[in-house]
DNA sequence: GTCTAAGCGAGACGGTACGTCACGTCTTATC
DNA sequence: GATAAGACGTGACGTACCGTCTCGCTTAGAC
C-alpha cells in the first residue's frame, strides 16, 4: 500500500510537488511557438527549450504535444474569462427577447473570433489534431466546444418555451443547424466567413427553405 | 496559355516520361498503409517501400505525404465513378420531384459513406491536413468537396424554380445549412452520425425553426 | 587556457556523460567492418547498426568516418601496447651497439606489420584518407606516425654520438632515407615488400651509393 | 562468331564511333571539378553535367570516377609533353657527367611539380585512390610512375658503368632511396618539401650515413 | 541516296547512404 | 522527489549520387 494515487503500472507523479512556474512557462512557450512557426513545426523539444524546462517535465505531465497545447488553450480561455467576466468564467448568452437578433450577435462574435489571427493557428491545429485523434478530439469537445454549445441550447430552449421556436424541434439539432455551417466554412475555407454569412444563416435557419404557405 | 504544367524555376520533371506503373503502385501503397496504420504512422519511406519505388520518385512528383494521399484519393474516386457510371465520372443528384425525399436520400448516403471504415481514416486525415495547410485544403476542396456541393446547388436551384424553395434563399447557403451540420458531427464527433440525424436536418432546414404562422 | 576541448560555437557535447560502452562498441564495429568489407563499403550507418548505437551518437563525437577509424586504430595500438609492454605504451628501439643489425631488425618488423592482412586494409584506408584530407592527415601523422619516427631519430642520434653516423648528417633525413622507400613500396605496390628489401635499404643507406675511395 | 570484338558477355562499345568531342569535354570537366571542389566532392553526374554529356557516355567508356580522372591526367601529361618536347612525349634525364648535380636538378624539378597547386589535388586524389584500389593503383604506377622511375634507373645504370656508383648496388633500390623519401614527405606532409631537402637527400644517399674510413 | 544501327544528350528509375531532426527514455546533479 | 540538462537508441526526414534503363535525335557505314 505504497502509492496514494492510482496504483496503475506507470509511475504517477505527485502533483502536489508540481512546479507552477514550469507549468505556466510551458503554456506560454507552446502558444507562442505555435503562433510563430505553426503547429507542425512546433516541437516538444522546442517548447522545453523556450520554457527553460527539461523535456521530462513535459513528458511527466502531458501525453502529447496536442495535449499540452489543448491545456494551454483552455488555460488561455480561463484567464481571458477571468479577466473579462470577473466571475467564474461562465459567459452568458444574450436574451433580449428577439431570438434572431441574439443569434446574429453571437454568431457574428464567433466569426470575429475564428478569423482573429491570434487564435486561428492554434485553434485550427487543435481541431485538426482532434479530428484525427479521437481521444484528443473528445477532450477538445468536452473542454472547449461543448460548453459553448450548451449556451446555445439553453437560449433555444428558452425561445421554444416563449413560442419562438416550433415545438417539434430538437434544440440540439437547431444549434448545429446554425453552428455547423459556420464551422464548415471556417475549417474548409470554401467561401469567406463574414457577418453577412452569419446573418444569412440565422434567417435561413429560422425561416426555413420551404415557402411559407 | 502555353504550358499546362507548373513553369516553376526548380527542376521541372518531364511528365511525359513518367512511369505509370510507379504512380499506380504509389497510390495503392499510400491508401493501404493509411488504412492499416493510420495517417500519422504512414511515412513516405513506408509508401516507397511498399510500392517498390525509390523515395525520390515520390519526392519528384509530390510535395508532401498529404499531396500523395489526396491524389490517391481523387484517383480512387475517379476509378469508382468510372466503374459505376461508366460515363465520365459525373454522379447525378436524384430529382423525383419530392425535394425532402431527395435530400434525405443523398444525406443518408453521405452518412453511410462517412462512417464507412474503408474511407473514414484517409478522409479524416486529408481533411485535417487541409485544415492546417491552406494550399492543400484548397486542392482538397476543389477536387473533392466542391464538385459534390455543386450537385446540391443544382438540385436546390431546380427546386427553387419549381417553387419548392423560397425565392430569397441563396442556394449555396441552403446547401451549407444541410451539409455543414453533417460535417460538424462527423469531424468533431460530438454526437452519433445517423440516418435519423440526416432526416432531422432536412426537416429542420426545410421547415425552419420559427413556427409557421 | 580554460577549456580542454574545442570551445567552438556549435553544440559542444558534455564528454563527462559520454557512454564508454558505445565508444568501445563503435571502435570494434568500425574495425571489423573495414576488415570485412573494405573502407569504401564501410558506412557510418553500418557502423552504428553493428555497434547497436544511434547514428547521432557517432555524429556527436566524430566529424567523419575517417576520424572514427583513426581513433579506433589509435585505441587499438594503445591496447596492444598496454597488453604487450605493460607500461605506458612506449615501445623501445633496440640498441645492441650494431646499428645496421638494429635497423634491419626494426625495418623487417615493420615490413611484417605492413603486410599483415589484419592491419593492411585499415592502414591503407587511413593513409589514403589522410593524403587527401590535410586535417586528418595531420592527426594521423601526429598520433600514429611521428611517435614511431621519433624512436628512429633517437637511435640514430645515439649512433651519431657513438661515431657510427657521420657528423654532418641530419638524423631526421637519415630516418626518412630508410622509412621513405619502405613506405613507397607499400603504398604504391611497385615491387614486393620483403625482408631482403629492408636489408638492402639499410646497406645502401649506410654505405652510400658512391664508391668508397 | 557473331561479334567482332571480345565476345565477353558485357556489351563492348564500338570505339570507332566514339565521340572525340565528348571525350575531351569529359577530361576537362573532370580535371576542373577536382581542382575546384576536390576529388571526393567531384561526382560522375557533375562531370557529365559540366561536360554537357549524358551520364551513360561516361559509364560506357570508364569503369569508375578514378579511371576517368586517371585517363584525364595521363592525357594532360601527354599534351604537356607534346607541347614541350615536340617529340613523342619522352622526357630525357640529364647526364652532364656530374651525377650528384643531375640528381639534384631532377629532384628539385620533381619537388616543384609536386607542390604546384594545379597538379597537387588531382595527383593526391589519384594516388590515394590507387593506394586503396589495387587495380587502379597498378594502372597508375604503370602509366604515370614507372616511366619516370625508369629514367632514373637508366641514369643510375650509366653512372654505375662510369664508376660513380658502387658495383653491388641495385639501381632500382638506389632510385627508391631517392624518390621514396620525397614521396613520403609529399604524401604524408610530415615536414616541408623543399629544394634543400632534395639536395640533402642526394648528399646522404650518395655519401651514405656511415662515416668514411 | 537510303536505311539501319550505334553513340549520344537527357533524365526517370530503384536504390543506398548521407547528415539532421525530433521522438520518448534514461541518467546525473541540483535544489 | 521534482527539476534542468542532455546523452542515448530509434526512425523518418529530404537530398545527393549511384549505376541502369529508356527515350528521341544524330550520324555514320553498309547497302
Amino acid at each position: 500500500m505504497a502509492d496514494t494515487a492510482t496504483p496503475g503500472t506507470p509511475r504517477t507523479p505527485d502533483s502536489t510537488r508540481r512546479s507552477e512556474r514550469s507549468r505556466r512557462a510551458i503554456y506560454e512557450a507552446a502558444l507562442s511557438l505555435v503562433g510563430e512557426a505553426g503547429y507542425a513545426r512546433t516541437t516538444i523539444e522546442g517548447i522545453a527549450a523556450r520554457a527553460g524546462v527539461g523535456k521530462q517535465t513535459i513528458y511527466r505531465w502531458w501525453p502529447s504535444k496536442a495535449a499540452v497545447l489543448l491545456e494551454a488553450f483552455v488555460d488561455l480561455g480561463e484567464q481571458a474569462a477571468e479577466a473579462a467576466g470577473g466571475g467564474d468564467g461562465g459567459y452568458e448568452f444574450p436574451d433580449t427577447g428577439d431570438l434572431a437578433a441574439d443569434l446574429k450577435a453571437v454568431l457574428r462574435a464567433t466569426v470575429d473570433e475564428l478569423v482573429d489571427p491570434k487564435y486561428e493557428a492554434p485553434s485550427r491545429a487543435l481541431t485538426a489534431a482532434g479530428i484525427v485523434d479521437p481521444a484528443l478530439g473528445a477532450e477538445f469537445v468536452e473542454k472547449l466546444l461543448e460548453p459553448s454549445l450548451q449556451l446555445y441550447v439553453g437560449r433555444l430552449r428558452a425561445a421554444q418555451e416563449a413560442g419562438d421556436v416550433r415545438e417539434g424541434i430538437d434544440p440540439r439539432v437547431a444549434v448545429e443547424l446554425l453552428v455547423g455551417p459556420l464551422s464548415h466554412r471556417w475549417l474548409l475555407r470554401t467561401l469567406p466567413l463574414t457577418h453577412a454569412y452569419a446573418d444569412a444563416l440565422v434567417d435561413c435557419a429560422l425561416g426555413g427553405l420551404a415557402p411559407r404557405r
